[in-house]
DNA sequence: TTTTTAGATTGCAATATTACGATAAATATT
DNA sequence: AATATTTATCGTAATATTGCAATCTAAAAA
């Protein structure tokens, strides 16, 4: 147990998940706040914006690269991470999607 | 540790992260999915859709709910759940804002 | 070439999550 | 009243996540 029995469910649904738990954490989310209020960015910009030892930072960044929502350039000594638009997209057609069914919608709680 | 430092981030960070937590499952976008589809909707029935334990389940069901994605109408013995759409709409609102602000950005990478 | 700088990786402790059997609680049915 | 149905809760095992000190790597600067 403690283990997520992914292949239970479809790829699409595991995407999603995959995407919004990469977001599920404060310090995720602030470095995407940060990624979108600087226009060129280095990690060492974050570390120091951030409440937390450099270790965790590059953690941090890790998973929101593997879940694809950041991308890194490498920049001679340092790296440029950038926000990925395509998985905000994919984000955002998914919400979308769901606020149209939810209009459409005629027995509701409440 | 494995312990968040919550208190180091802002309100709308620990928000959004709570709400994507909350979605950072393929179980819980899969009763997601279902209350979409379905009109009126019974726990009863996400247990037998999914591939989890009737525990398993409502575990699920009660993150949904602290998260405010979902509520639930009692319903004589058995519960009605259903979406919330306030935070759909927020989360709607969050990442529209990041594609509004990525599309003014010029230095990306690659 | 030595030293500095930027960032990743390793290893580990503390805590959280996932999953489920057993059981409880509360309404419905017989 | 006795039983069935629906959902929640408890307890627990297995695994994942969070955070950091220490360390490593590679490029930059001295």
């Amino acid at each position: 147990m403690g283990t997520t029995k992914t292949k239970h469910f479809t790829e699409k649904q595991n995407a999603i998940a995959t995407i919004a738990k990469a977001l599920g954490h404060p310090a995720r989310i602030s470095i995407i706040d940060y990624l979108l209020k600087t226009d060129a960015c280095i990690c060492g910009d974050i570390v120091n914006e951030l409440p937390l030892a450099q270790p965790t930072v590059s953690q941090h960044l890790k998973e929101l690269k593997n879940a694809g929502l950041i991308k890194g350039d490498i920049n001679g000594n340092a790296i440029c991470y950038c926000i990925d638009e395509k998985s905000i997209r994919k984000l955002q057609n998914y919400f979308a999607n769901i606020s149209v069914k939810l209009k459409k919608k005629k027995n509701k709680c409440h």
